[in-house]
DNA sequence: TAATAACTACGCCTTACTGCTGATGTAGTT
DNA sequence: AACTACATCAGCAGTAAGGCGTAGTTATTA
Protein backbone atom coordinates (compact mmCIF):
# COMPACT_ATOMS: atom_id res chain seq x y z
CA UNK A 1 0.00 0.00 0.00
CA UNK A 2 1.56 3.12 -1.11
CA UNK A 3 1.99 6.22 1.44
CA UNK A 4 -0.26 9.52 0.18
CA UNK A 5 1.80 12.96 1.11
CA UNK A 6 0.65 16.43 0.77
CA UNK A 7 3.42 19.29 0.85
CA UNK A 8 2.87 22.68 2.06
CA UNK A 9 5.74 24.88 1.61
CA UNK A 10 5.94 28.51 0.34
CA UNK A 11 8.68 27.91 -1.19
CA UNK A 12 8.51 26.34 -4.89
CA UNK A 13 11.93 25.15 -4.73
CA UNK A 14 11.54 23.36 -1.80
CA UNK A 15 8.77 21.72 -2.96
CA UNK A 16 10.57 20.86 -6.48
CA UNK A 17 13.38 19.06 -4.16
CA UNK A 18 11.07 17.20 -2.50
CA UNK A 19 9.13 16.27 -5.42
CA UNK A 20 12.45 15.14 -6.83
CA UNK A 21 13.02 13.49 -3.47
CA UNK A 22 10.19 11.57 -3.11
CA UNK A 23 10.13 10.56 -7.01
CA UNK A 24 12.72 7.67 -6.77
CA UNK A 25 10.11 6.00 -3.66
CA UNK A 26 7.97 3.41 -4.67
CA UNK A 27 6.04 3.42 -1.85
CA UNK A 28 4.83 7.20 -1.32
CA UNK A 29 2.49 9.32 -3.65
CA UNK A 30 2.33 13.09 -3.42
CA UNK A 31 -1.21 13.92 -4.04
CA UNK A 32 -1.59 17.18 -3.31
CA UNK A 33 1.06 20.21 -3.00
CA UNK A 34 0.33 23.91 -1.45
CA UNK A 35 1.75 27.14 -0.94
CA UNK A 36 0.26 28.45 2.09
CA UNK A 37 -1.35 27.72 5.55
CA UNK A 38 -5.31 27.72 4.55
CA UNK A 39 -5.03 25.44 1.23
CA UNK A 40 -3.09 23.07 2.69
CA UNK A 41 -5.84 22.56 5.44
CA UNK A 42 -8.59 22.09 2.80
CA UNK A 43 -6.37 19.80 0.93
CA UNK A 44 -5.86 17.93 3.98
CA UNK A 45 -9.68 17.83 5.05
CA UNK A 46 -10.52 16.83 1.53
CA UNK A 47 -8.18 14.55 0.70
CA UNK A 48 -6.97 13.01 3.98
CA UNK A 49 -3.76 12.04 3.04
CA UNK A 50 -1.73 9.63 5.00
CA UNK A 51 1.41 12.06 6.44
CA UNK A 52 1.47 16.16 5.50
CA UNK A 53 4.70 17.64 5.47
CA UNK A 54 4.28 21.06 6.73
CA UNK A 55 6.73 24.06 7.01
CA UNK A 56 6.52 26.03 9.87
CA UNK A 57 6.80 29.64 8.20
CA UNK A 58 4.15 29.78 5.48
CA UNK A 59 1.26 32.34 4.64
CA UNK A 60 -1.65 32.07 5.83
CA UNK A 61 -1.11 29.09 8.50
CA UNK A 62 1.36 28.37 9.99
CA UNK A 63 2.25 24.60 10.23
CA UNK A 64 2.00 24.13 14.04
CA UNK A 65 -1.87 25.86 13.58
CA UNK A 66 -2.33 23.17 11.11
CA UNK A 67 -1.11 20.09 12.89
CA UNK A 68 -3.07 21.58 16.06
CA UNK A 69 -6.30 21.97 13.65
CA UNK A 70 -5.74 18.03 12.34
CA UNK A 71 -5.96 17.14 16.38
CA UNK A 72 -9.37 19.30 16.99
CA UNK A 73 -10.66 17.79 14.59
CA UNK A 74 -9.73 14.65 14.68
CA UNK A 75 -8.60 14.05 11.25
CA UNK A 76 -6.54 10.56 10.51
CA UNK A 77 -3.76 12.61 9.32
CA UNK A 78 -0.24 12.40 10.52
CA UNK A 79 1.71 15.74 10.92
CA UNK A 80 5.39 15.39 9.95
CA UNK A 81 6.68 19.13 10.08
CA UNK A 82 9.96 19.62 7.78
CA UNK A 83 11.83 23.28 8.51
CA UNK A 84 15.05 24.89 8.39
CA UNK A 85 14.35 25.95 12.12
CA UNK A 86 16.06 23.96 14.82
CA UNK A 87 15.23 26.33 17.45
CA UNK A 88 13.67 24.83 20.92
CA UNK A 89 10.40 26.15 21.00
CA UNK A 90 9.41 25.26 17.45
CA UNK A 91 10.47 21.81 17.94
CA UNK A 92 8.51 21.87 21.49
CA UNK A 93 5.46 23.56 20.04
CA UNK A 94 5.22 21.27 17.26
CA UNK A 95 5.50 18.00 19.10
CA UNK A 96 2.48 19.49 22.11
CA UNK A 97 0.61 20.79 19.28
CA UNK A 98 0.19 16.78 17.85
CA UNK A 99 3.11 16.82 15.53
CA UNK A 100 4.31 13.08 15.17
CA UNK A 101 8.40 13.91 13.41
CA UNK A 102 10.15 17.09 13.23
CA UNK A 103 12.85 16.97 10.11
CA UNK A 104 15.46 19.85 9.59
CA UNK A 105 15.32 20.70 5.15
CA UNK A 106 19.16 20.00 5.86
CA UNK A 107 18.30 15.96 6.06
CA UNK A 108 19.21 13.80 2.95
CA UNK A 109 16.74 11.99 0.87
CA UNK A 110 17.12 8.70 2.77
CA UNK A 111 16.58 10.29 6.28
CA UNK A 112 13.30 12.17 5.23
CA UNK A 113 12.03 8.87 3.53
CA UNK A 114 12.95 7.06 6.43
CA UNK A 115 10.82 9.81 8.47
CA UNK A 116 7.78 9.66 6.64
CA UNK A 117 7.94 5.39 7.11
CA UNK A 118 8.24 6.18 10.82
CA UNK A 119 5.46 8.67 11.20
CA UNK A 120 3.30 6.36 9.03
CA UNK A 121 2.90 3.54 10.70
CA UNK A 122 2.38 5.21 13.67
CA UNK A 123 6.22 5.79 15.36
CA UNK A 124 7.62 9.35 16.06
CA UNK A 125 11.13 10.16 14.22
CA UNK A 126 13.29 13.48 15.68
CA UNK A 127 15.87 14.55 13.71
CA UNK A 128 18.87 14.11 15.52
CA UNK A 129 20.15 16.92 15.27
CA UNK A 130 16.95 19.00 17.09
CA UNK A 131 18.20 16.63 20.28
CA UNK A 132 21.40 17.92 20.36
CA UNK A 133 20.62 21.55 19.28
CA UNK A 134 18.84 21.84 22.52
CA UNK A 135 20.99 20.32 24.64
CA UNK A 136 24.11 22.75 23.55
CA UNK A 137 21.59 25.46 23.68
CA UNK A 138 21.44 25.27 27.86
CA UNK A 139 25.42 25.24 28.36
CA UNK A 140 26.06 28.45 25.85
CA UNK A 141 23.86 30.87 27.60
CA UNK A 142 26.03 32.93 30.06
CA UNK A 143 24.26 34.38 33.73
CA UNK A 144 21.75 36.22 33.07
CA UNK A 145 22.34 40.07 32.88
CA UNK A 146 20.51 42.37 34.86
CA UNK A 147 18.04 44.80 33.12
CA UNK A 148 20.13 47.50 33.88
CA UNK A 149 23.33 46.08 33.04
CA UNK A 150 21.30 45.30 29.89
CA UNK A 151 21.01 49.33 29.08
CA UNK A 152 24.04 49.84 29.63
CA UNK A 153 25.25 47.15 27.33
CA UNK A 154 23.20 48.56 24.73
CA UNK A 155 24.28 51.82 24.25
CA UNK A 156 28.23 50.51 24.99
CA UNK A 157 27.65 48.40 21.47
CA UNK A 158 26.11 51.24 19.73
CA UNK A 159 29.83 53.19 20.59
CA UNK A 160 29.15 55.47 23.25
CA UNK A 161 31.58 56.14 25.58
CA UNK A 162 31.23 55.63 29.27
CA UNK A 163 31.09 59.59 30.11
CA UNK A 164 28.01 59.56 27.29
CA UNK A 165 26.26 56.75 28.02
CA UNK A 166 26.39 58.42 32.17
CA UNK A 167 25.06 61.21 30.72
CA UNK A 168 22.13 59.30 28.96
CA UNK A 169 21.22 57.13 31.94
CA UNK A 170 22.11 60.33 34.35
CA UNK A 171 24.13 58.23 36.88
CA UNK A 172 27.73 58.36 37.41
CA UNK A 173 30.66 57.16 34.53
CA UNK A 174 32.00 55.12 37.76
CA UNK A 175 28.78 53.59 38.02
CA UNK A 176 29.05 52.90 34.00
CA UNK A 177 32.52 51.69 34.40
CA UNK A 178 31.01 48.80 37.49
CA UNK A 179 27.98 47.79 35.34
CA UNK A 180 30.34 47.42 32.07
CA UNK A 181 32.90 44.98 34.63
CA UNK A 182 29.82 43.20 35.54
CA UNK A 183 28.82 42.42 31.84
CA UNK A 184 32.13 41.98 31.05
CA UNK A 185 32.50 38.89 33.93
CA UNK A 186 28.77 37.82 33.01
CA UNK A 187 29.79 37.44 29.06
CA UNK A 188 33.34 36.58 29.45
CA UNK A 189 34.65 39.78 27.39
CA UNK A 190 37.15 41.92 28.26
CA UNK A 191 36.34 45.11 26.53
CA UNK A 192 33.28 47.07 25.04
CA UNK A 193 33.74 45.35 21.60
CA UNK A 194 33.90 41.49 22.71
CA UNK A 195 30.86 42.04 25.05
CA UNK A 196 29.01 43.61 21.95
CA UNK A 197 29.45 40.70 20.21
CA UNK A 198 29.10 38.01 22.50
CA UNK A 199 25.86 39.73 23.36
CA UNK A 200 24.90 39.12 19.90
CA UNK A 201 26.31 35.51 19.78
CA UNK A 202 24.68 34.77 22.90
CA UNK A 203 21.42 36.34 21.85
CA UNK A 204 21.18 38.64 24.75
CA UNK A 205 21.20 41.79 22.10
CA UNK A 206 19.85 41.62 18.99
CA UNK A 207 21.27 43.02 16.06
CA UNK A 208 18.76 45.39 14.67
CA UNK A 209 18.08 46.93 17.95
CA UNK A 210 21.29 48.45 17.63
CA UNK A 211 20.22 49.35 13.93
CA UNK A 212 17.93 52.14 14.65
CA UNK B 1 26.10 28.01 -25.90
CA UNK B 2 25.47 26.46 -22.25
CA UNK B 3 25.89 28.50 -18.97
CA UNK B 4 27.96 26.37 -16.74
CA UNK B 5 26.86 26.37 -13.09
CA UNK B 6 27.97 25.11 -10.07
CA UNK B 7 25.62 24.61 -6.55
CA UNK B 8 26.61 25.37 -3.23
CA UNK B 9 24.32 25.09 -1.06
CA UNK B 10 24.45 22.53 2.14
CA UNK B 11 21.06 21.39 2.37
CA UNK B 12 20.68 18.27 -0.10
CA UNK B 13 16.66 19.21 -0.62
CA UNK B 14 17.66 22.70 -1.60
CA UNK B 15 20.35 21.37 -4.23
CA UNK B 16 17.72 18.56 -5.46
CA UNK B 17 15.20 21.36 -6.13
CA UNK B 18 17.80 23.24 -7.97
CA UNK B 19 18.85 20.63 -10.25
CA UNK B 20 14.84 19.96 -10.90
CA UNK B 21 14.50 23.54 -11.64
CA UNK B 22 17.84 23.93 -14.07
CA UNK B 23 16.95 20.05 -15.74
CA UNK B 24 13.99 21.89 -17.61
CA UNK B 25 16.39 24.87 -19.64
CA UNK B 26 18.47 23.52 -22.13
CA UNK B 27 20.91 26.44 -22.06
CA UNK B 28 22.18 25.07 -18.85
CA UNK B 29 24.46 22.80 -17.33
CA UNK B 30 25.41 21.95 -13.75
CA UNK B 31 28.57 20.80 -13.58
CA UNK B 32 29.27 21.21 -9.81
CA UNK B 33 27.61 20.47 -6.50
CA UNK B 34 28.71 21.26 -2.97
CA UNK B 35 27.63 21.12 0.18
CA UNK B 36 29.97 23.51 1.73
CA UNK B 37 32.42 26.66 1.49
CA UNK B 38 35.77 24.86 0.88
CA UNK B 39 34.87 22.23 -1.71
CA UNK B 40 32.91 24.84 -3.58
CA UNK B 41 35.76 27.24 -3.85
CA UNK B 42 37.99 24.44 -4.58
CA UNK B 43 35.42 24.02 -7.33
CA UNK B 44 35.37 27.10 -8.87
CA UNK B 45 38.81 27.27 -8.65
CA UNK B 46 38.87 24.11 -11.12
CA UNK B 47 36.18 24.27 -13.33
CA UNK B 48 35.28 27.78 -13.47
CA UNK B 49 32.05 27.72 -14.16
CA UNK B 50 29.94 30.71 -15.62
CA UNK B 51 28.27 30.69 -12.71
CA UNK B 52 28.12 30.11 -9.02
CA UNK B 53 25.12 29.81 -7.84
CA UNK B 54 25.60 30.22 -3.86
CA UNK B 55 24.05 30.10 -0.08
CA UNK B 56 25.05 32.61 2.52
CA UNK B 57 24.73 30.05 4.73
CA UNK B 58 27.41 27.19 4.69
CA UNK B 59 29.79 25.11 7.05
CA UNK B 60 33.00 26.09 5.94
CA UNK B 61 33.04 29.36 4.17
CA UNK B 62 29.82 31.22 3.38
CA UNK B 63 28.90 32.72 0.49
CA UNK B 64 29.70 35.83 0.71
CA UNK B 65 33.57 35.18 1.29
CA UNK B 66 33.34 32.59 -1.51
CA UNK B 67 32.16 36.08 -3.24
CA UNK B 68 35.66 38.23 -2.50
CA UNK B 69 37.74 35.48 -3.14
CA UNK B 70 36.51 35.16 -6.19
CA UNK B 71 37.31 38.83 -7.18
CA UNK B 72 40.26 38.47 -5.26
CA UNK B 73 41.60 35.84 -7.51
CA UNK B 74 41.17 37.25 -10.50
CA UNK B 75 38.46 34.01 -11.14
CA UNK B 76 36.21 34.32 -14.62
CA UNK B 77 32.92 33.17 -12.32
CA UNK B 78 30.25 34.99 -11.88
CA UNK B 79 28.30 34.85 -8.21
CA UNK B 80 25.05 34.66 -7.65
CA UNK B 81 23.74 34.97 -4.48
CA UNK B 82 20.75 32.28 -3.53
CA UNK B 83 19.61 32.84 -0.12
CA UNK B 84 16.32 32.50 1.45
CA UNK B 85 17.54 35.81 3.84
CA UNK B 86 16.43 39.26 2.59
CA UNK B 87 18.47 40.99 5.02
CA UNK B 88 19.84 44.59 4.15
CA UNK B 89 23.62 43.49 5.63
CA UNK B 90 22.98 39.98 3.37
CA UNK B 91 22.83 41.81 -0.14
CA UNK B 92 24.80 44.68 0.87
CA UNK B 93 27.34 42.89 1.38
CA UNK B 94 26.63 40.36 -1.18
CA UNK B 95 27.13 43.00 -3.61
CA UNK B 96 30.25 44.63 -1.83
CA UNK B 97 31.94 41.40 -1.96
CA UNK B 98 31.05 41.63 -6.23
CA UNK B 99 28.53 39.56 -6.55
CA UNK B 100 26.05 40.31 -9.88
CA UNK B 101 22.85 38.98 -8.49
CA UNK B 102 20.73 38.17 -5.40
CA UNK B 103 17.58 35.99 -5.76
CA UNK B 104 15.80 34.83 -3.19
CA UNK B 105 15.02 30.97 -2.25
CA UNK B 106 11.07 31.36 -2.30
CA UNK B 107 11.11 33.10 -6.02
CA UNK B 108 9.89 30.87 -9.13
CA UNK B 109 11.96 28.76 -11.56
CA UNK B 110 11.40 30.96 -14.22
CA UNK B 111 13.04 33.78 -11.98
CA UNK B 112 15.90 31.95 -11.10
CA UNK B 113 16.39 30.79 -14.58
CA UNK B 114 16.17 34.74 -15.88
CA UNK B 115 18.49 35.80 -13.42
CA UNK B 116 21.25 33.26 -14.37
CA UNK B 117 21.40 34.23 -17.70
CA UNK B 118 21.09 37.70 -16.88
CA UNK B 119 24.13 37.54 -14.63
CA UNK B 120 25.67 34.32 -16.98
CA UNK B 121 25.62 37.87 -20.03
CA UNK B 122 27.51 40.17 -17.95
CA UNK B 123 23.84 41.70 -16.21
CA UNK B 124 23.37 42.74 -12.29
CA UNK B 125 19.84 40.86 -10.82
CA UNK B 126 18.14 41.89 -7.70
CA UNK B 127 15.48 39.84 -7.09
CA UNK B 128 12.18 42.91 -6.78
CA UNK B 129 11.59 42.37 -2.87
CA UNK B 130 15.45 43.37 -2.28
CA UNK B 131 15.99 46.09 -4.50
CA UNK B 132 14.41 48.60 -2.40
CA UNK B 133 16.59 47.65 0.49
CA UNK B 134 19.39 48.17 -1.58
CA UNK B 135 18.09 51.34 -3.06
CA UNK B 136 17.61 52.84 0.45
CA UNK B 137 21.28 51.75 1.64
CA UNK B 138 22.63 52.89 -1.52
CA UNK B 139 22.67 56.53 0.54
CA UNK B 140 24.12 55.14 3.02
CA UNK B 141 27.02 53.25 1.86
CA UNK B 142 30.55 54.29 3.34
CA UNK B 143 33.83 54.82 1.14
CA UNK B 144 35.11 51.96 0.20
CA UNK B 145 37.33 49.95 3.06
CA UNK B 146 40.38 48.69 1.63
CA UNK B 147 41.15 44.65 1.99
CA UNK B 148 43.99 45.24 4.65
CA UNK B 149 41.64 47.73 6.70
CA UNK B 150 39.06 45.41 6.59
CA UNK B 151 41.50 42.82 8.61
CA UNK B 152 41.86 45.33 11.06
CA UNK B 153 38.25 46.20 11.25
CA UNK B 154 37.37 42.56 11.74
CA UNK B 155 40.03 41.87 14.29
CA UNK B 156 39.21 44.82 15.77
CA UNK B 157 35.92 43.67 15.64
CA UNK B 158 36.54 40.75 17.63
CA UNK B 159 37.51 42.82 20.98
CA UNK B 160 41.56 42.51 19.82
CA UNK B 161 43.55 45.27 21.43
CA UNK B 162 45.49 47.00 19.10
CA UNK B 163 48.54 45.64 20.69
CA UNK B 164 47.52 42.27 19.59
CA UNK B 165 45.92 42.99 16.56
CA UNK B 166 49.60 44.14 16.00
CA UNK B 167 51.00 41.41 16.47
CA UNK B 168 48.54 38.99 14.42
CA UNK B 169 49.76 40.98 10.93
CA UNK B 170 53.20 41.49 12.05
CA UNK B 171 52.80 45.59 11.85
CA UNK B 172 53.31 47.95 14.47
CA UNK B 173 50.44 48.87 17.23
CA UNK B 174 50.75 52.39 15.34
CA UNK B 175 50.44 51.42 12.11
CA UNK B 176 47.20 49.49 13.28
CA UNK B 177 46.05 52.68 14.94
CA UNK B 178 46.66 54.52 11.10
CA UNK B 179 44.36 51.54 9.58
CA UNK B 180 41.77 52.21 12.52
CA UNK B 181 41.67 56.11 11.85
CA UNK B 182 40.99 55.43 8.10
CA UNK B 183 38.21 52.94 9.15
CA UNK B 184 36.83 55.70 11.17
CA UNK B 185 36.70 58.47 8.74
CA UNK B 186 35.07 56.08 6.23
CA UNK B 187 32.60 54.46 8.02
CA UNK B 188 31.74 57.70 10.35
CA UNK B 189 32.60 56.04 13.32
CA UNK B 190 34.50 57.45 16.41
CA UNK B 191 35.84 53.89 18.06
CA UNK B 192 36.03 50.54 17.86
CA UNK B 193 33.01 49.26 19.25
CA UNK B 194 30.99 51.76 16.45
CA UNK B 195 32.60 50.99 13.92
CA UNK B 196 32.21 47.32 14.38
CA UNK B 197 28.46 48.03 14.20
CA UNK B 198 28.33 50.46 11.52
CA UNK B 199 30.63 47.86 9.84
CA UNK B 200 28.14 45.41 10.28
CA UNK B 201 24.97 47.84 9.10
CA UNK B 202 26.84 48.51 5.95
CA UNK B 203 27.52 44.64 5.50
CA UNK B 204 31.22 45.60 5.09
CA UNK B 205 32.13 42.70 7.01
CA UNK B 206 29.37 39.84 8.29
CA UNK B 207 28.26 38.83 11.55
CA UNK B 208 29.18 35.24 10.56
CA UNK B 209 32.98 35.89 10.39
CA UNK B 210 32.78 37.08 13.68
CA UNK B 211 31.36 34.80 15.46
CA UNK B 212 34.14 31.63 14.75
C1' DT C 1 56.56 59.03 -16.35
C1' DA C 2 53.65 61.10 -13.17
C1' DA C 3 49.96 60.67 -10.18
C1' DT C 4 47.29 58.20 -6.98
C1' DA C 5 46.29 55.10 -3.42
C1' DA C 6 47.52 51.79 -0.04
C1' DC C 7 50.53 50.27 3.51
C1' DT C 8 53.75 51.15 6.57
C1' DA C 9 55.81 53.83 10.70
C1' DC C 10 57.02 57.40 14.44
C1' DG C 11 56.24 61.12 18.26
C1' DC C 12 53.53 63.78 21.36
C1' DC C 13 49.62 64.62 23.89
C1' DT C 14 45.05 63.85 25.84
C1' DT C 15 41.29 61.18 26.88
C1' DA C 16 39.08 56.72 27.62
C1' DC C 17 39.10 52.46 29.50
C1' DT C 18 39.94 48.52 32.74
C1' DG C 19 41.30 46.18 37.11
C1' DC C 20 41.25 46.15 41.87
C1' DT C 21 39.32 47.15 46.23
C1' DG C 22 35.84 48.92 49.06
C1' DA C 23 31.43 51.03 50.49
C1' DT C 24 26.34 52.45 50.98
C1' DG C 25 21.34 52.08 50.32
C1' DT C 26 17.38 49.54 48.59
C1' DA C 27 14.61 45.68 47.61
C1' DG C 28 13.34 41.18 47.92
C1' DT C 29 13.94 36.53 50.10
C1' DT C 30 14.55 33.10 53.51
C1' DA D 1 16.68 39.33 61.36
C1' DA D 2 19.89 37.74 58.16
C1' DC D 3 20.96 36.98 53.54
C1' DT D 4 21.30 38.06 48.72
C1' DA D 5 21.18 40.67 44.60
C1' DC D 6 21.28 44.99 42.56
C1' DA D 7 22.46 49.69 41.72
C1' DT D 8 25.05 53.32 43.00
C1' DC D 9 29.59 55.77 43.85
C1' DA D 10 34.75 56.30 44.76
C1' DG D 11 40.15 56.18 44.64
C1' DC D 12 44.14 54.60 42.50
C1' DA D 13 47.10 52.52 39.13
C1' DG D 14 48.05 51.06 34.85
C1' DT D 15 46.86 50.29 30.01
C1' DA D 16 44.51 51.33 25.73
C1' DA D 17 42.76 54.35 22.50
C1' DG D 18 42.41 58.36 19.62
C1' DG D 19 43.77 63.16 17.45
C1' DC D 20 47.22 65.53 14.87
C1' DG D 21 51.14 65.83 12.13
C1' DT D 22 54.66 63.78 9.04
C1' DA D 23 56.69 60.62 5.73
C1' DG D 24 58.98 56.66 3.17
C1' DT D 25 57.88 52.48 0.15
C1' DT D 26 55.31 49.91 -2.95
C1' DA D 27 51.66 49.02 -6.43
C1' DT D 28 48.60 50.48 -9.57
C1' DT D 29 47.01 53.38 -12.94
C1' DA D 30 46.46 57.25 -15.98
Amino acid sequence: MSIELILADDHPLTRAGLLAYLAKEQDMNVVGEYADGESAMAGIRELKPHVALLDIRMPGMDGVTITRKIKEEGLPVTALILTSYDAQQYVLSSLRAGARGYVLKSSSADTLSRAIRIVARGGLYLDSEVASTVEEGENISPEPISAREREVLLLAAKGLSGKEIASKLFISERTVQTHLASIYDKLGARNKTESMLLALKFGVVMLEELLD
